[in-house]
DNA sequence: CCGGAACGTGCAAACGTTTGCACGTTCTTT
DNA sequence: AAAGAACGTGCAAACGTTTGCACGTTCCGG
């Protein structure tokens, strides 16, 4: 069996060839060139449209490399199935569709290598630039300083290249947990346990930052016992037994993911303390996952959505020469304490 | 300010140019073709590796356009903020790359224009060919059929279009209800209550009709009193009351999804009923909800990720002509019950 | 009545590949 | 030593567009 091929498509030089004209003519003509006649125009375009004609975009592509920017954005996620990550794709796929752009979108899986090959295969793919969140692991940065010095459009958002001064979308990770925070000490609690993230990310250094300032500002100590670096569930379930039994237990939790806190909620509801009577907890994200728990979560939302959209936005101006590429564009998406079942 | 561009890359001709010779030999020695000598093989190969040459995909693909296929394939899904898409994504991705394939993406949210414009765009761009889960309010179906009849590989999951003999992927809706039900029967219960999608997708037939042999099979009446079309959160905390209210309130319900199931379950709680012990509950999907909420959804897992990986292997064997095209190709996934904390 | 706009159209090159064919050289065979 | 095979390379066309340039008509004003 061979290959299989779509049935020949209409091009130009058909229509050309069955109006008698040359193929420049009907490009012109269904481009609205001035040059050409009315009844030309109308004759070639009606042809066209009753033959349901489409220009063959990748001989577009191949034709316009030099001058038009090829519409399509190369996505580089470290996960789909994350409510989190979803939404940004969401955020993203909206604003570029609306701006006549299209996604190529791939998964590195948080593993460095798949990245790096991804992002090669995007370059070779003549995407115009790349919107990514840095899968965990990568500590190697060739590939994107390679990109970089070729000059193709690149952003980062929440998880940021740190060798090179790029364009970058975040979250307001510090104001939103001492936000967060500062609500669970006017809540009356004086012992908050903090699950973080480890703090070679920027994104780890900000939150742990805005909850230690939170304490500070209201009188409160700073206790190591009460730090740990957690950020999923099944670590939380391990580590929170022993959280509850120091000689001081706290009375609060703040978590950097949703996921996190909701298996801290299980461990405290599971030793029969109330939430949020003994113990109130908050989490970060605002996923589905917040409401679906008993109590429902307290949470920060950070708007994924918005986030996609900012960094649309970014990429498709550096595109389309509206933003300087020398100057690393910087935005900043608030995010917002949402009060649910688990403070009071 | 002009439009940016990515520095000039390396081609064939720069490469054919410094080491004089013609393109068309480096283009052969690239592709270990046998007609280029040892020597010339290795000098080509090693300037390309130290120039860090990457073939223009773009142009490959015009050149290939009419023998072989373009490995870019188009996925079409109603929603991208949606554990079970996300799945199916997610297998796609795997199974497309490794077998060097690339995916553009785009989202319907549910709207029919929308995915009449996705499909054309993507068959502009040549992809090679489309998966799609079809948007729930599409009706009319002349976009498929033009990308039938023009022979592009076209495969459908879960909701596939009626007007086509299309191939498909769907999990085995049926199997997993009357499994569920089965299941809640064996724990006791005997008026079963079914949150369900309207009849005129086949997924919401079949799953109905899973309940209802499940009943028939151990002898219990089907009441069209317990039975509703109801497949989202808030509608389920509407209609759930009523149901708790009737002369002989049901003492189980199976919701055709994971968030009405976890909507119901509050519900329920919040009415002083205990789960399991006075109503059980089960759900469909077994996303992240179902290990969410206390106690923990019993649900009919279905695996994404699983029909993402048989999307993906169809649609790449028509392209390579490893199936025919002319007979629609059917697979049906798995579902498997899991039993958590909402049935006992 | 002639010169030159203004207009409409076509030619051909270009984008970066791949590949059938032909050419020239070297090697083998008789 | 001559004939042919085998080898290595280059030419040029093709994929489907876009666009600068040039050509031929028509029309106008002096």
């Amino acid at each position: 069996m061979e290959p299989n091929q779509p049935n020949s498509t209409l091009t130009m030089k058909d229509i050309a060839r069955q109006l008698g004209v040359s193929v420049a003519t009907v490009s012109r003509a269904l481009k609205d060139s001035p040059s050409i006649s009315k009844e030309r125009r109308d004759q070639i375009q009606q042809f066209a449209r009753e033959h349901n004609y489409m220009p063959n975009i990748v001989a577009e592509q191949l034709r316009n490399s030099r001058n038009a920017p090829v519409k399509i954005i190369g996505v580089v996620l470290p996960e789909f199935i994350h409510y989190y990550f979803s939404s940004v794709l969401t955020g993203i796929e909206l604003e570029a569709s609306s701006r006549g752009y299209r996604l190529l979108v791939a998964s590195s899986y948080e593993q460095a290598e798949r990245e790096a090959t991804i992002c090669e295969e995007f370059y070779r793919n003549k995407v115009c630039g790349i919107i990514i969140s840095q899968s965990k692991n990568t500590t190697n940065y060739d590939h994107f300083k390679r990109l970089y010095s070729d000059q193709l459009p690149l952003v980062f958002f929440d998880r940021i290249c740190p060798a090179i001064n790029a364009h970058r979308v975040v979250v307001d990770d510090y104001q939103g947990t001492r936000k967060a925070v500062t609500h669970l000490i006017e809540c009356g609690c004086k012992r908050i346990a903090y699950y973080g993230t480890s703090t070679n990310m920027e994104i780890g250094v900000n939150r742990l930052n805005g909850y230690k300032d939170a304490l500070y500002q209201h009188g409160l100590q700073y206790d190591e016992q009460l730090v740990c670096m957690c950020d999923n569930r099944s670590d939380a379930e391990m580590i929170t037994p022993r959280m509850l039994e120091l000689p001081q237990r706290p009375d609060a939790f703040f978590a950097v993911n949703d996921e996190t806190a909701v298996g801290i909620l299980h461990v405290v509801k599971n030793m029969g303390l109330r939430v949020p009577d003994e113990i109130q907890i908050c989490g970060f994200t605002g996923s589905n996952e917040a409401l679906a728990s008993d109590p429902q979560l307290t949470s920060v939302e950070q708007d994924g959505i918005q986030v996609g959209h900012e960094a649309a936005d970014i990429l498709i101006k550096l595109v389309e020469g509206q933003l300087p590429r020398d100057h690393a564009e910087k935005r900043l998406v608030k995010t917002h304490l949402v009060v649910r079942g688990t403070t009071r």
